[in-house]
DNA sequence: GCGATAAAGGACCATTTTAGTACTATTTAG
DNA sequence: CTAAATAGTACTAAAATGGTCCTTTATCGC
């Protein structure tokens, strides 16, 4: 339990922006999913899965067939980060209640909710202020400031 | 999968805020488990394990034996929603390898990283912006609901 | 001191989610 | 026609999550 906490996209959906990142450079280009997986370093059929969904969701088009293949869908400023994790996550929401409009089932007692809308705004515009273009670029060594041993991102209040 | 996508803080998180919410509205009280079970409505074995965690991260004062229970550490101005998740679920990062020290096993092939953190920082000045207090005010349109005759929407001093 | 109360701390189990795999069908270039 | 490549679906293994239980320790009131 080491790893990040909460707020912590799926694996798959990192690895989806790995994904997209690669088509990003591609220029355009037709991949097919096997060349992405070997140029990514991510396993094949997880390759194809998340290509498929991304397909689904708009984000690329695929061309069937031989030498067919993907690419990405629109310019890659287009593609915010919020549309990667809607993609292939659904929609974004921090709560379980505070994203559907079905009852909690703790309502009547509940008195926490509405604040959490606002964070929820914070977030998606985070998210989508980010483009798949920002990815690629920001990528750096990482010199990651570290306070002590912990590798926290972001300062802490003292404690 | 109608329910929340990504981002979400886990159920447990979301039980905590509220029983902080309830201690808040309790103005300083000391509330044993058992009573904030009643009610909150959550399992008991459960209040109790989160107070437990809540108290290990400063953010509550607890007092053993006969008569004993919980009460917040400090004012609930003075408790983001930032501390809450920090204290239930360890710090916030959104990737697994933005957050940690360790090497993401694509390294060499990975290009996305850097942006994450703009997206981390982002994310930790909501949270942070969001007092135990926002949580209970915003509440929704459940209207002024009393638990066992106690009304939890008690006006604290306002900023 | 004694007994009741209440938190502290672990160990443990059930369920759900997530990640990954396999197999079959469909489409298209040559 | 055949080979290459995506589409779709079903399945399995592993991990995180949520929740319970039990034993120990501390405090109060008598």
């Amino acid at each position: 339990m080491v790893d990040s906490g909460v707020l912590r996209i799926s694996r798959l959906t990192d690895y989806g922006t790995v994904l997209l990142a690669h088509l990003a450079a591609s220029q355009g280009a037709v991949c097919s999913a096997a060349d992405v997986a070997t140029a990514t370093g991510i396993a094949a059929p997880t390759v194809s899965k998340l290509l498929k969904s991304l397909g689904r969701s708009g984000l690329v088009i695929s061309t069937r067939g031989a030498n067919g293949g993907y690419r990405l869908a629109r310019d890659p400023h287009e593609i915010s980060a919020a549309d990667v994790i809607d993609a292939l996550e659904g929609p974004v929401s921090i709560t379980e209640c505070s994203g559907s409009d079905r009852q909690c089932e703790h309502e009547g007692t509940c008195s926490v909710g509405g604040a959490w809308q606002r964070i929820n705004v914070a977030i998606r515009h985070a998210l989508e202020d980010v483009s798949l273009i920002d990815l690629l670029r920001n990528n750096r060594p990482v010199p990651q400031p570290r306070i002590g041993g912990l590798p926290i991102n972001v300062e802490i209040k003292s404690r």
